[in-house]
Order: C-alpha cells, then structure tokens, then sequence
DNA sequence: GAAAATCATTTGCCTAGACATATTACCCGC
DNA sequence: GCGGGTAATATGTCTAGGCAAATGATTTTC
C-alpha cells in the first residue's frame, strides 16, 4: 500500500482511455471518488490534478472535471548541449570555430534581443561535429554589455555553448524551430547542396531580464527532432 | 494572501537564479523552510518538489536537495488541432479535403507502423486554410483493420484529425520534425515554389498497442514553431 | 580491514478537517 | 422572458500530525 495518488491516477486515466468517461464527460467530484477509493480528498487531488497537468482533463471550480474534447497533447523535447546529444549517440564529437568577429550590434539583432543602446557583440561561428561528419552549423551572437569577460575567453577549445553553460546557469529562454534552405555558407561547412532544405533552431537567451546570447543552430540535411507521448 | 506554495517556490526560485545558492548546492531541509516562511511542511514540499519536476533542483531522501549543476532544460510544446491553432489566432479556418483512396498497406507504412500482415489503409489528402490562404497539407494514412468504420464516413466536411480525436481520443504517439523541399503537389497546394524549404510534422498514432494512423503535416513556407522556457 | 547490521535524517505520502474562491444554478422582481 | 442578486457546490489550498521508505553515516562483528 504506497502512493495511494498514483494507484488513482492510474484508474482513473484507464477509465478515460478505455472510453468509460468519454470526452466532454463529467467524471465524478472529489468527494465521491475519495469514497470509492476510500481515500483522503487531498490523494484523489492529487491524483486528478495530475491528470490536469499532462492535459488528459480539464477542471473548474464549482463546475467539476471533464475529460478534454481534444486532449492537449503537450510534447517534450530535452535541448541538450550538442556535445551530450552526439555523445549519447556513441559518436565522436569534435568541434571547430569557424571564425570570431567583435563588432558593433547589428539593427536586427537589437531588435530580435530586445536590445536598447547599441553596443558591441561577439559573433562566433563554429561547426559541430560527429564522427568528422558535420552535423550543426552554430551562429551565436553574445552581448557583451551583459557578458564583458566573453570577449577574453578563448573559444577554440570550449563551445560557446559550453561556457555560457557553467557560466549563466539559469535564464530565460525562447527556441523556435522552423525550415531554411541551404546558402553556399551552409552547404560548404554542412557538406550539402546550395537550396536543400535544412532543420533550423533559434535561441534566445536572457538572464534577469537582459539580453545574453542569440544563436542559430542549423542541421545537418535529414536532421530530424523526435519525441513520444 | 493566496497560494503560499506559490510565493515559496518563486522566492526558492529567485535564490537559485540569483545565485545565492549556487549550482550543486544543498539548501535547507523542508522543516527549516517551512520555519523560515511560517508555513506547514506539505507547503514547502509542494513548493520544492514543483521545482524539481521542472528540473531546477534534485532531491534525494536523506541526502536532501541540491540545486542542479547544469538544469536540464525541457521545451514544451502543446499539439494542438490544426483549427484550435488556426482560430486562436483570430483567422478564419477553411479545410477541404483533395483526395481519398482506400488501399492495400503501402509496405513503407507497415515498415513504419509495425502492422505484420498486410490489409487495407484509407489514404486522405486534405489542405487546411487560415484566412483562406493555405496552412497545412495533410497526408494522412487510416489503418481500416484497427478502425474499420473510418472507411464509412464522410471526410469531406469533417476533417479526420477531428474525426479521430473523437473517435480514438487518448493514444500513445510519436512525433517528428524535420525540414522537407516542396515538391510539385506541395507547392500547388501550398501556393509556394518548387524546392522551397518547408517544415514537416510526422505523427504515427497507437492505441494500446495497435496501430491507428500515420499523417504528414506540411506547413506553409515560413511557419515557425515557437516555445519560452 | 572489510562486511554487515543499526541508526538517523530527509523526503514522500497520507489523513481529517478547515477555509477560500470561482462559478454555476436558481430564484425573484420586473 | 430577462437581468440581477444569492445560494450552492466543486475545486484550490493550508495545517498539524503521523508513518513509510530510502539512504548516508556509524557502529558492530568477523
């Protein structure tokens, strides 16, 4: 008898599955299931709450809990540190910088970042590899107003990834995925073709509120992003 | 003066972000915070153990709870119906339905969904508007022996995604992402030109166990799929 | 010294009861 | 029939106390 909460949860997520309460169904108040499961109302709560919260029904006070029409289906995806990902993978990671520019902050970069003043940014562009095969085009602009020490890191051996990692912990975010085709740049760092479609990630970090890193990660050809629920 | 646990996390929270307690840090037991915010403990234990389901701390009987050395960072994306998405957007949603055939399993289908023995599919092609421009094409793949009525209804003005929200609504699935070129077929529908790079959804669907539905999802030039964290 | 048994600490979960809050349902006056 | 006020109800949260389980630390035993 442990984790009473979780044997009612899994009773009552059987019920919905196997249609018993269907969609759009109410299913019964606190009360009458913590009678069923002869339970404290605080364990059903929990059970149920839970259920919420991965989307399988929707509560409201007064108005009880239904089992959703469509079932928001919430996909999770882990952003790991590229190095971890091909790791993981068993392949060999190795890493390159492509280039290192410190320059005046571009318009469109000041706008994306939310940036006021202008200043200065460093821009760094590197490749990560796996097994010596490309796999990520990586294009980062770090300010430099909010990170002053980036400019004296040497980033030949560390990632940029990697160093803003240990040394902003805990930010903000924003990704977004979305579809490019491949430019000369691309194709001749990535191996592919000029216009071949390419997955693309964005990322936006802020920390505090202030503008930290923007980076455009672009992957290799065939690169898929792949989750279940 | 409402939702303590709230005000417990966020101020735990800002301790982490700030940096006060430091990566790989242990911080208070529950009985000394719960001391410290003049709360019970089932307060402060549901303050830290949101904070851990988000990734933000590590607890550990006994050995208590550490702030994590590198978060683990976890995008969520919510699926929605294509309409939902449409509509919340303030557009107006149009679908049509191109095609509908019905038959034998393709033999890269059943490689896909795992089905052994062969039988029949129902094949749609259906195109979903917002502001009647295009949105989605929709290629999607009905396996009839799990769902034999599918072949019985009328696609043409209900959209099978919607048909099968309702009809199987709580299944396992797995979903993809990935950058595709537009073909011919695409870029008539989509009013896009051939070779253009396109954002590609794939979902294959079980419901315990047995194969449902596979379905392509292609998403008009420039669609971005955007998420905070 | 190493392995095994015991102890202590911390989180995990439960109960029973209480009050708060949102929201529906109903009733009433018009 | 309709608008507005009021009561009823289901969820949201808190408290205080208690037992369970995991596991790091310590001590005992061989």
């Amino acid at each position: 008898m442990k984790a009473a909460f979780r044997d009612v949860k899994e009773v009552i997520r059987t019920r919905i599955v196997d249609g018993d309460w269907g969609p759009g169904e109410l299913i019964p108040n606190e009360i009458d299931l913590a009678a069923e499961f002869q339970c404290a109302r605080a364990t059903v709560n929990r059970a149920v709450r839970e259920l919420a919260e991965e989307g399988l029904v929707e509560r409201k006070r007064k108005a009880g809990t239904r089992v959703r029409m469509s079932p928001v289906r919430r996909a999770q995806f882990e952003i790991p540190v590229v190095r971890e990902e091909i790791e993981a993978s068993g392949r060999m990671y190795r890493y390159a910088l492509v280039r290192r520019d410190l320059c005046d902050t571009p318009d469109w970069l000041r706008a994306r970042m939310g940036l006021g003043d202008r200043g200065q940014v460093l821009h760094l562009v590197c490749v990560h590899y796996a097994d010596n095969n490309p796999y990520q085009y990586e294009d980062r602009w770090i300010n430099l107003a909010a990170l002053p020490n980036a400019a004296d890191v040497d980033f030949s051996e560390t990632s940029p990834n990697e160093w803003l990692v240990e040394t902003v912990p805990f930010s903000d975010a924003e990704i977004s995925f979305s579809a490019t085709a491949s430019d000369e740049v691309l194709a001749s760092h990535l191996g592919c073709a000029v216009g071949n479609p390419l997955f693309l990630a964005e990322r936006s970090t802020w920390w505090r509120g202030e503008p930290i890193t923007y980076v455009r990660m672009v992957f290799q050809r065939g690169h898929r992003m792949t989750t279940r629920f």
